[in-house]
This record gives structure tokens, sequence and C-alpha cells, in this order.
DNA sequence: TGCTTGCTTGAAAGCGGTTTCACGTGTAAG
DNA sequence: CTTACACGTGAAACCGCTTTCAAGCAAGCA
């Protein structure tokens, strides 16, 4: 019988106790001498006694649920994320409740009002461009960890990724299969991802003293069209590379694509590296050389941000690293 | 001020009536003279008024909440649906709680009953495997609707996709384009879809009087390993085959690139058609021929099913199609 | 004019827990 | 042998909203 109608006056009354006692031995135990604990024990297992979550919720204040907001864009990385705190959350005391923030402001907004008003106990923000003032303003109601960002001008807690770091590492390791002529297809230019793997892209280049050529540099927007157009882009303009570094590897694929179009062999003639590591990745022919996003380990970490910041305690933001896959997309440059 | 203290009492006071009259705008706003009503809004208004949802949950006994199993497995598809369903919930007033089944029998039961534990007014399940009696147990505690699967034997409400007639197009478009040796990599045979794809293509061979080569049907597990493994096993055994039909996109892609290492060109030599339509899908080189499902379709129809029930009324279980996406993955047949 | 009917409204009783507070008890300290 | 103190316990207040119930009142009807 699920439709628990057992309360704990019930259980109250069949082990000869107070609801006040009941109660205690839900959340205090120990403030109980063993023989009543035990009894009001037996009870609730006899009757299968199932605690309301509203009236305690209601009682004591906390929802034991915790937001998060998640975007809608089609990238995997994301959807990784969410998973992952889904997962971590089960062992916790907490379920996650979603409201969506469709990669728009007012959209991010309205979310985590929406989480607000379902009095979560916290929230996790994944990425977004909320800035420090509008979270600082939810976030004197419950505390807010954000996941896949890192906010200057505020002292919350950010699981970030090291994106200029993945963008040098992607860089490097072209340039060190010899490559000079690095070509890059940016990701969207108004997201801080997109400039800081670009910023890692530069960093490589001139630690390298190789001289950056802006034509190179084409403005995508992490889709794979933007690979495609980005190859017909540099073919059209006479414009000459052996590798590009693509800012994930949706836009990889769409430069595979574009040079198998146009019969440009990889990795021979022109190496790929992107960031992601998609699943997929590891299928295309060639297989993807590629940075991958450590996405269950930030979904971890931002539970366990969470869940301490909850108990009371402080934590640190933590800032994780990407980790190079090598496959077969690159070659070295004869 | 998000710290709503301000209770159903402040706006009494201030619009001087009663907590009932109060209550009353809040729910059936009709029921109140045009005057007070407006007072109360206006106090409301002024005072920044949240309801207390546990207050009101514990009260009514609705938590406006629904829940969802997920399925923890690495296929975009149930998260497209999983997305559309949060966007859908946007328009309702119920907020989507997640718990993950994690494509284990019981951990599926543990989320549901999870669920249950929180109150929810209804659940979806996506996918999955619970039997029939194992969802009645937890059906007559609150409404469940099934996505992305149809169990026979229960009358609940499926929202399913006919995956027998995907298999079948995905085959007979193969045949149209003249291919007569086409082989099939199943997905895993112990899921539903699997064995309801294999069915189609079984159907859609002896339709054209083709006579079905068990050699040419590789048992495989929906991964892109699957694809890679069947073209080897295929070709090692002499096997010879002009096309291949896929379970899904992915272990199409792990066809693709055994074939691109063994030389094999495509669409030339063989010709692919898979099942998903993936966002990859569009940038393999070549481009991929499959079977588009209808995601966000099915989540629209999943929260309108459970929106229907909860709101009293009855619905229907649908079943819905795939929709054939031509690219570049097929050749006719020289 | 008298009585019924229907509508609006407030008081109060829940919903099912948690927590404060005061009241024994048993034990340690004076 | 008191006085004190900690500890376990139950009664009752409370969390904030919904809903029943009965009362008040205006309109409808004979």
């Amino acid at each position: 019988m699920r439709t628990s109608k057992v309360t704990i006056e019930d259980i109250a009354g069949r082990a000869g106790v107070s609801k006040a006692t009941v109660s205690r031995v839900l959340n205090r135990p120990t403030t109980v001498t063993e023989v009543k604990r035990e009894a009001v024990k037996v009870a609730m297992n006899e009757m299968g006694f199932k605690p309301n979550q509203f009236a305690r919720s209601l009682a004591n204040g906390h929802s034991n649920t915790i937001g998060i907001v998640t975007q809608n864009i089609g990238t995997s990385f994301y959807d990784s994320i969410a998973r992952s705190i889904i997962q971590s959350l089960r062992q916790t005391q907490y379920a996650p409740i979603f409201s969506d923030g469709m990669y728009e402001h007012d959209a991010e907004n309205a979310a985590i009002n929406t989480l607000l008003d379902r009095q979560v106990d916290a929230v996790i923000v994944l990425g977004g461009d909320l800035t420090p003032d509008e979270i600082h303003g939810g976030e004197d109601a419950v505390p807010m960890v954000m996941v896949a960002r890192q906010i200057e001008g505020w002292n919350g807690v950010c699981i970030g990724v090291d994106n200029v770091a993945m963008g040098y590492n992607a860089t490097k390791h072209l340039i060190d299969a010899g490559h000079v002529q690095i070509a890059h297809v940016t990701g969207n230019p108004s997201h801080e991802d997109a400039v800081n793997r670009e910023k890692g892209y530069r960093k490589a280049l001139a630690e390298a003293n190789i001289p950056i050529d802006e034509d190179l540099i084409f403005p995508g927007n992490f889709y794979g069209q933007a690979g495609v157009l980005a190859v017909e882009s540099w073919l059209m303009r006479g414009k000459s590379f052996s590798a590009v570094f693509a800012a994930n590897d949706l836009s990889a694929f769409g430069v595979r694509l574009a040079l198998s179009r146009r019969n440009i062999r990889v990795p021979d003639e022109v190496s790929i590296v992107g960031i992601d590591d998609k699943i997929e990745s590891a299928l295309m022919p060639p297989p993807l050389t590629t940075i991958r996003q450590p996405a269950d380990a930030m979904g971890e970490a931002a539970v366990k941000a969470v869940t301490t910041i909850l108990s009371g305690k402080k934590t640190e933001s933590v800032l994780m690293q990407g980790e190079l896959i090598v496959r077969e997309s690159v070659s070295r440059r004869h």
C-alpha cells in the first residue's frame, strides 16, 4: 500500500509514545532512549510509515530539494553534467528539481525564480550568462553554485573548467606535431568559454613564436555548420593551413565534413583537434583527437560543493582541467 | 527581497479581509467580489507575496510536481525527450523532479519510490524495463505515463514510437535504391526497440522477396563499437553486402568508421542508414541518411497526457512515427 | 410583508510534521 | 540529606495555507 496515510500520530499510538518522541527518532535518534527508539522503529516498519515531506518542510523550512538551472543548448556537455548531478545527488538526502534557462537571459532569471518559489534549499546553475548582481539577488535567499562558468566579481563557488588551458593544450599539441599554419574555428564570440579557448590558442602560438594570422581565425558558434563555413571561407580566400583547432568537437566535425567534400585528406593533409570528446568523436573517420571536458567530475564537484555549503561549511571554487585524448586526426607535418 | 516571509495573514490584514478570502482569490478568484479581489491583489503586489508551496501542498494534497524517471544511458534520444519535457512543463503549473533509473531494474524501482516519497502528482517514465505489475504497484498511487515504450498488458498511457515501421522504412529505402544484400546491425537484443527494428527489417526484406541471410544480421548493442565489430565480422567471413541498416546512428557511425579503415567508400561501395538523426549525423562524411525519432514531439505528448489525466480527463496512448531524412550515405546500387 | 434562496464572508478546524517548554527522574555535587 | 543539573519525555504551540461550516445579507417570490 503506497498511499501512506500512516501519520506520525499513528506510530506514536502504536509505540505508546508521543508524537514528539516519534519526531525525535526521525531527526535526532540519539536523544531518545534505546528502548523507545526501537519500539518506534518497529511500529514504523509494521505500519509502513513514510513521513510527509510537505509537513516536514513546512515545519522546519527545508525542502531537501536542490534546483538545477539547465540551458537548452544542443551540446552534450551540459547534458552530461546534468546527468552527473542527478547521479551524485542520489547519494544524498536531496532531490534535484529542474528548470530551464533556455540560454536566454530573461528565461534564466525566470527559471531561478521558479526554483526559489519552490523553496529549493540551494541552486546549481549550469552555464548561462547571469551577471554577478543578478546572481546576488538570488544568492541571499539560498546558496548558489555555478557550474561551467567562472565569474569574476562574485565570491560564490564556481565549478569551472580551464578553457584557456584547453585551448592552449589543443594548439600546443598541433605545434608539437610540427604544424605552423594552424587555423582556428572559434565558438560563439559572446560566450566566455569561446573567448578563453581562443585566448589559449593565441597564447600557444605566441609562445612558439608563430605569428598569428587573423584570417585563419574564423568566428564560429559551436555548431557544426560553423566548421564547414570556416573551411569554405579559408579555401575560397586561398589561405593555406595544415591544421585546425576547432573550439568544440561539433565544429571539428563540420571542418572534417567540409574537407572531405573537397577531397582533402585528414590527417594526411590537414590535422584537426577539437574539444569535448563526445561519444561520436571516437567514431569519426578518422577518430578525432580532442580534449575531454571533465563533465562527470564537474557534476560531482557541484553536488559536493552544494552539500558542504548546506551543511554549514565553506568550500572553494574549483577549476578543472581538460584531458588531451590523442587519436588519429593529427599527423606530424611532413 | 526574496526571503518572502509575507504570509497570507499579512495580506489579509493589509487588505482588510480574512485569510479565507485571500486563499480564495488565490484558488477560485471568481467566488470573491470584484472589489475585495482587487484589494487583495493590490496587497499581494505591494508586499511581494509568494505563497508557501509546502503549506499549500500540505493542505490540499497536491505537490504540483511531476516526477520523471530517466535512464542513464548514453543515448541522446532520452536526453532530448527529457529536455522537451522540461520545456513543455514550463507552460504548466507543474515542475519536473528527476530521479535516475540508471537503466537497471532495481534502480528504476528505487527511483520511482523516491519520487513517490516526494509526493509527486504523477510520474513519467522514460524507457526502462519495468513490468506491468511493477508499474501497477506505483500506478494506483499516482498516474503514470510511459514514454518511448509500449507495454502490452497494461492499459495506462504510453507515448511510443513505431520501431517496426522505422526498421521497415529504413530497410525499404535501401531496397528502393536497388540494394539486395542488406546487412543489419541490431540494437541490444534484450531491448524491445531493437527487436522491433529488426522485425521491420525482416518485414521489408520479406515483402520484397529478398531471402534473409542470418549471417548478415549482427547482434549489436546500440553502441558505436558494435558497428565496427559488425563490419569486421562480415568482412572476415567474406560476406558481401552493398548496404547496411544500423539500428541507430551510433552504430552507423561505427560501421562507417570500420569501412573507412578498409578503404571501402561510402556510399559508392556501401550504403548506410541509421536511426535517430543525431546532430552529428548531418556532419558525418558523408552526411548520414537516417530516420529521425520524434523526441520533441514525444516529450510534448507525454506532458500533455499527464496534464490531461491530472485534470481528470482521459487520454489515449499514442504511437508516433519516425521521419526518413535522406542525405548522402545511400546511393543507387549500380 | 414574510419567507426562502443564493451568494459572499470570516472563524476555526485541519493537513502532518517540528520544536519549545515545563515537568518529572536519576545522578552528581555540596 | 539537600541542591543542582542533565536528560528523557509529553503537551501544546506553531509552520502557512485550504476548506468546511455557519452566519449575514440582499434579492426573489408568494
